[in-house]
DNA sequence: GCGGACACTTTTTTT
DNA sequence: AAGTGTCCGC
């Protein structure tokens, strides 16, 4: 292959071992993708193995998708009989369960009763968090005491740590009331869904790994049919991924997999930077193969994704290095609030596109909802662009509502589509039907469904609880529903048309005249989602001949339905969804504590460490110019609040940027004084440094001039009482800015916080023993149980009690 | 049983 | 701010 000749000799090797195991560790930038992709090539190629024979998995649909798209570039013009399977890891084990499912009712260990089928339901998160819903409430217990949500996630890690319900519950102290509240939760969550025939996400890789450890057959099928398999992204997998490759290698040990320690960030999946050393535990033969070098960024970005980087105590030592020097330095830019930091980058788009209109830029945000306002911004401005994930189509009510349907059509166990699905469009089936037939079923212990089916029958003589009216309602839906069925299973198995069966689920349950006759706005935009849902049925029907249920599938699986268009202009993503991706110019925006690093992050160090490794990925999307913006006010839960700036604008090396705020801002305040007031940098000067450098570490200082920053806040006050910029209207406001705005001067201030019992109110600068200034953001709760929310620069955001914090005015 | 008014939580990140 | 859940009058 010509190709290979462009070529650095370990990237080469990387592509060329294609047998026995092998371990990529390459840095941001590396070539990583490039490399993966030519080797899939070169197995076709070059090794003539059938395309069938080789599965690349991805973590992502976006990245698989990618891909995909790498290897059709790559192969041009050949003629293939098969393609690679280059799926996320849960589309595999739908892939294989929707198969060999049933061999795991051969399970001798089963927990539950009930055979699965290869009709399964996937559960998507809102799903399960119903079905637990139902079950806190069934074990008698409040959702003030015990959140559906929190529980979600225990069980979601046990899941992903390998562990079962029964295992859980052994591990719980008899004093932990709360959690052996969740294990009793867990089974029964765990029975419902056996009952329903309904697998959630973490079902679909514990029940795949579970099927290929007890069925030497389905395992020996796999095995067979996947000769070479390549994992991206490897430093993600947690432990159950992992053993489903290490079943899927056992015959061959052709497996390369491909990661950066540097770059892992879904440890809040369970992902384990541990499966790295593993891997060559598991494959001893394992060759290692490390890139370093850089291909993407300019050495301006490298150094500044380094600076932050190397504040992580857990890391390998990897030095990036590039051949391009130099490169521009990092542009900085401090907005006056979240508004006037998207007209900011707007802006800034707008003067790149007049130069050079072939431009293409990311914006990038830590959370989907900081999206909102870059719309708005770029909107005004008309520059097009393409939003990747944030809120999917598949997530919208009324394609959920008609997915509902065609889920229940095929798979009539699935309660929780039954529940979504028996009173839309309104058919006079209230609470107290509803009630009643969800006491049945628990009564009889089986589905909505067969509950529905017993109590409707003529001959049913119990006492039915259920009104005249109700009942011929439940009976009229039972009959849409076996309707439905009837045309679902047809287009199930034979490949008859997807569409028309959409179709049926819109118009023969009379969801769509419910639509029709409300005639509103908001219902027509429903009607056009729907006919969205249709047309994506039509298009599947010409390109795929799979059926209905992975047209259904596929809904469940794909978050992101606008799937990345490479060839935008302007894309707007989470940093998450960003990773793999390159852009010439990169915007990283909102770089603010609590925002980024995340509020919920700060008080773990090993959560901060993945949000310092989350920077990494941010910056080292870029590949010639990089913007980091922050901004001094944001709104949280619709109050304005102050904002300050993130600790990792800290940790860049300051002369590496370039200010283009207006007027003073925290970077030119922490420029003119970060040697003299340094301590470390005083010493420096003086010649008397320790050689310990200032090393920022989570449980200790983190600015290497907090004092600075401190000084700086203090004269933030007035500046913030004069905007700089140029503003419609003066926006309401809140908080600390109506204190400042009555009076600003700290004895006033203190004089009203005197008067507030004697408290500390947000707006107000204290000082603490261990984490110095700070500055109060929030105020709940009263009397002795009054918390304190106090921003301290170096030290994130603290949650303090403020009866035993011992704060003083400052 | 239904719809509207109101009270209350919620925002990490992905499959 | 926006979406969800609960209560109440019809």
């Amino acid at each position: 292959m010509e190709i290979l000749a462009s070529l650095n000799p370990p990237q080469r090797a990387a592509v060329e071992q294609t047998e026995g195991a092998l371990l990529v560790l390459a840095g941001a930038g590396s070539g990583k993708t490039r490399v993966i992709t030519l080797r899939i090539a070169y197995l076709i190629a070059e090794k003539n193995v059938p395309p069938y024979n080789i599965l690349a998995v991805t973590f992502t649909n976006k990245a698989a998708g990618e891909m995909r798209e790498r290897v059709k570039g790559f192969l041009k013009g050949q003629q293939l009989q098969s393609v690679p399977l280059i799926s996320t890891f849960h589309s595999l084990c739908v892939r294989i369960l929707r198969q060999d499912i049933e061999h795991l009712n051969k399970d001798k260990e089963r927990k539950f009763r009930k055979d699965y089928t290869k009709a399964f339901t996937i559960y998507d998160t809102s799903d399960s968090q119903k079905v637990i819903k139902a079950c806190i409430k069934d074990i008698g217990m409040d959702e003030k005491q015990l959140s559906a949500r929190s529980v979600q996630s225990a069980i979601s890690a046990a899941k992903n740590r390998g562990e079962d319900f029964e295992l859980y519950a052994s591990n719980v102290e008899y004093t932990d009331e709360r959690k052996a509240a969740i294990a009793r939760v867990f089974k029964m969550y765990e029975e419902r869904l056996n009952n329903a025939n309904a697998l959630d996400f973490d079902d679909l890789l514990i029940k795949t790994v579970r099927l290929l450890r007890i069925s030497n057959e389905v395992r020996e099928k796999y095995n067979d049919k996947f000769k070479y398999i390549l994992v991206d992204e490897y430093q993600d997998t947690n432990a159950l991924q992992f053993a489903l490759i290490n079943y899927l290698t056992e015959k061959q040990q052709n497996i390369c997999v491909v990661g950066d320690d540097a770059q892992s960030i879904y440890g809040f999946r369970g992902a384990d930077i541990g499966n790295i050393l593993s891997f060559e535990k598991h494959y001893p033969n394992a060759k290692v193969i490390m890139l370093e070098q850089n291909y993407r960024s300019t050495q301006m970005i490298l150094d500044i994704a380094d600076a932050i980087i190397s504040n992580n105590e857990g890391r390998k030592e990897k030095k990036l290095w590039t051949n391009n020097t130099g490169g521009e330095k990092i542009f900085y830019y401090q907005a006056y609030d979240a508004d006037n930091e998207a007209r900011f980058v707007a802006s800034k788009i707008e003067d790149h596109q007049r130069k050079n209109p072939a431009d293409k830029f990311a914006i990038l945000y830590r959370t989907n909802a900081q999206s909102r306002v870059f719309e708005e911004a770029l909107r005004r401005q008309r520059i097009e662009y393409n939003i990747v994930g944030g809120f999917s189509f598949y997530e919208r009510a009324e394609v959920k509502d008609v997915i509902a349907y065609l889920k229940l059509a095929l798979n009539p166990f699935d309660d929780i589509a039954l529940l979504r699905v028996v009173n839309t469009p309104p058919r006079g089936l209230g609470k107290t039907s509803l009630d009643e037939l969800t006491f049945r079923a628990r009564d009889f212990g089986t589905s909505m469904w067969e509950t529905l089916a017993i109590i409707t029958d003529e001959k049913y003589e119990q006492p039915r609880n259920l009104t005249p009216r109700a009942l011929e309602a439940l009976r009229g839906f039972k009959k849409i529903i076996e309707k439905l069925s009837k045309q679902a299973s047809e287009a199930a198995q034979t490949d008859r048309s997807v569409s028309e069966v959409v179709i049926a689920a819109i118009e023969d349950t009379g969801y769509s005249k419910m639509l029709r006759e409300e005639n509103s706005d908001e219902s027509e935009a429903r009607l056009e989602n729907l006919q969205e849902l249709v047309n994506a049925a039509v298009d599947y029907d010409k390109q795929e001949a799979n059926g209905l249920r992975d047209f259904i599938d596929h809904s469940a699986l794909s978050s992101d339905t606008d799937k990345y268009d490479r060839n935008a202009q302007v894309t707007m993503m989470t940093v998450h969804a960003a990773k793999g991706l390159e852009f010439p110019i990169v915007f990283l925006v909102g770089l603010e504590d609590g925002i980024f690093p995340h509020a919920r992050s700060v008080n773990d160090p090993k959560e901060l460490e993945e949000e310092r490794r989350l920077a990494y990925v941010a910056i080292t999307r870029a590949e010639r110019i990089l913007y980091v913006t922050h901004s001094m006010r944001r709104r949280v839960y619709g109050e304005e609040m102050a904002a300050e700036p993130s600790q990792f604008l800290n940790e860049m090396p300051l002369d590496l940027i370039k200010d283009l705020s207006r007027g003073a801002s925290w970077l030119s305040f922490a420029k003119s004084s970060a040697v003299k007031n340094n301590k470390f940098a005083v010493k420096a000067l003086k010649g008397e440094a320790e050689v310990e450098k200032p090393r920022a570490t989570y449980a200790g200082k983190t600015y290497n001039s907090a004092d600075a920053i401190a000084e700086f806040f203090k004269t933030k006050k007035i500046e913030n009482q004069e905007p700089r910029v140029e503003s419609e209207k003066p926006k309401p406001l809140s908080g600390f800015d109506k204190l400042k705005a009555a009076g600003s001067s700290p004895s006033e201030i203190a004089n009203r916080k005197s008067q507030i019992e004697n408290g500390f109110v947000p707006g107000s600068h204290v000082r603490h023993a261990k984490y110095g200034k700070g500055l109060v953001l929030r105020r709940e709760g009263a009397g002795d149980n009054v918390k304190l929310t106090i921003s301290f620069p170096g030290f994130g955001q603290k949650k303090l009690i403020e009866k035993f914090a011992n704060l003083e005015n400052a």
